[in-house]
DNA sequence: AAAACCAATGTAAACGATTACAGAAGTGCT
DNA sequence: AGCACTTCTGTAATCGTTTACATTGGTTTT
């Protein structure tokens, strides 16, 4: 049905070596012939068939990305790393999504057994799926934003210090209620966040907490707005364990008739590419996601190039705290976008 | 190296015919004999291979999806569509993007021969790009969002429509004055709006217009407010030809210390989920984005099922006008929300 | 007791490419 | 003329699976 290179041999009248040859541009072959064989591809719109191609050349030249959804800016920023540091050294990049289910996480990552050189496993999981019996002995794999794993290479940002860094920075805004919107239970990064809230409160003189659970939505920061108007002592400062549910919280007070910063100050984690458009564009701890990615698929090309020879690793990325207007005592002009774009004079 | 189903037939001591028969769940085969293999391939951590086994079944089970990039909420929403709907029919989906260059494109086009049963290629070019040298004939393709090609499944919005719906709001809630930013040349979506653009002021007595040229980055639609400020005569309201403009737009009108609605009136294009939990919210021309990739995804299920009894299709998804905040006359508190969320009493 | 059947298993041919090896033809050197 | 070398091309093995078909031994039917 589909044309094959056999086809493509015949119509030429060679054989499939010299076909394969051609196409590839090994080997020595006529220039007359070589034009035939160009033509005849052309007319029988022969394209090589990638499985069959990489089962005996055992390279695919493509690793595989493997999230728990596709959603939401942070994944697309993560690949966005990833594919820049892929296609630079020739490597194609295919995506999946597993929905943060572990029986079908696992089934995608047998999945990619053949079809890929690598692959790239966000696993915000506690704990991580099982690579052992579903992968390889020795096949390069890197984990993402996870927890430590025995026996595999896996690189993580500094959540619990950036946590920290934000307590820290709202207390010195004279702030010493501060309530702090958690994430999704069992997720390693906001388990780290919040230890690293709870850490620092601890350690500071006169402060005074308040945890109120979340999930990483919009939806668990907009509902958390409700909670806290029904408190009798309310919190002066809110820290969202991400910018998704700060942005909730956000939309949630204006349209309770509520100012930040002037009524209650609001913060974020990851600066997320939306963050710095808000209003007020919001104060947040910048985890250097794309780098995440890039960091991530270096070693991952090293692993691959290495083979036996690689060494695995275990990477923390630092964390940065940015700030804007939702937290005040900065002008409402907000601090970033001049980084990249113009100032208006006006 | 890495194990294969011989290795494991080797050590369970039956032929590689059984241990295929008992991993894939076909044919008879004893009980005890079943239990062994399953251990002994759990004891080797045998994956299969999934080229060598697609080589010969030829399906992958598997459907490509080609973007121009992957970042941005308008991609991540398409690709959610497609999951939802391939994941319910037992679909892998590997994401590959090609940076709108078209030999590129062409290129991961070409690579996916063998690896996927169909292809859902999002071409925003007015050119779409090579589909018959590139893929052998009659292979399942659904071009997204692009031109209509002949001979090809293609799936599109009413981008015409939606921009001159948006256009009669405006006029109608008294703005004759009404600036257009425009996407990038040579894309489809972009000159389509355009065209509804020019049609509807045309068909509008005493309105007045104006082009700004912009590329559906933020960066554009922030430039763009220098630009409007420098002219005498002002438009009141200003049709971005996407939200990712508007949200630049306001936000540089906000940086100048002018108010939405009141100074301007802005409208976006799109719908983009942040549209609504910026400041104002923004009106918008919703896009069924999540419906265009399962319309697409299932069209490629009929084509893969069908074989040649397939009928080509092009359809047009209507879009639907989305009033908030931005353009004013309405009142701040946005209205969409109240689709997802609880409303708050306060 | 022969025929007919069934369950359990093995043998070997695909699938569509790449590539080591070998052979053929031509050229230049001694 | 014989040899070595180069250039071009073909033969066939190989990658790791699936599966049609054959085989075996046992059970039931007639």
């Amino acid at each position: 049905m589909t044309v094959t290179i056999r086809d493509v041999a015949r119509e030429a009248d060679v054989s499939v070596a010299t076909v394969s040859r051609v196409l590839n541009g090994k080997g020595p072959v006529h220039r007359e012939t070589e034009r035939r064989i160009h033509r005849v591809a052309k007319r029988l719109r022969y394209v090589p068939h990638g499985a069959a191609r990489s089962l005996i050349t055992r390279r695919t030249n493509t690793f595989g990305v493997l999230l728990p959804d596709l959603y939401g800016e942070f994944f697309s920023e993560v690949i966005r790393g990833i594919d820049l540091c892929a296609r630079g050294a020739g490597f194609h990049l295919v995506v999946s999504s597993s929905h943060s289910d572990r029986a079908e996480t696992e089934s995608m990552i047998r999945a990619m057994r053949g079809r890929v050189d690598g692959l790239i496993v966000l696993s915000p999981d506690e704990r991580p799926p099982d690579l052992d019996s579903n992968l390889p002995k020795d096949f390069p794999v890197v984990l993402l934003n996870g927890a430590a794993v025995r026996g595999y290479d896996t690189i993580d940002v500094d959540n619990f210090g950036g946590a920290a860094t934000m307590v820290g920075h709202l207390h010195s805004l004279g702030h010493r209620r501060i309530a702090f919107i958690s994430g999704p239970a069992g997720n390693h990064d906001a388990s780290e966040r919040l230890r690293g809230y709870r850490s620092a409160l601890k350690s500071l003189p006169g402060t005074d907490g308040l945890e109120i659970p979340g999930d990483f939505g919009e939806a668990a920061g907009y509902d958390a707005c409700a909670r806290i108007l029904r408190l009798r002592r309310r919190p002066t400062a809110i820290f969202a364990a991400n910018d998704s549910m700060a942005i909730g919280l956000l939309c949630a007070f204006r349209e309770a008739g509520l100012r930040v910063p002037e009524d209650f100050a609001i913060a974020g984690f990851d600066d997320i590419p939306i963050a710095r458009f808000i209003t007020p564009p919001l104060t947040s701890v910048r985890v250097p996601i794309a780098e995440l990615g890039e960091r991530a698929t270096a070693i991952l090309l090293d692993a691959v190039a290495g083979g036996a020879g690689h060494t695995r690793r275990r990477d923390v990325l630092p964390t940065a705290l940015i700030v804007r207007a939702s937290c005040g005592s900065i002008p409402v002009r907000f601090s970033r976008v001049s980084e990249s774009k113009k100032r208006l004079k006006a």
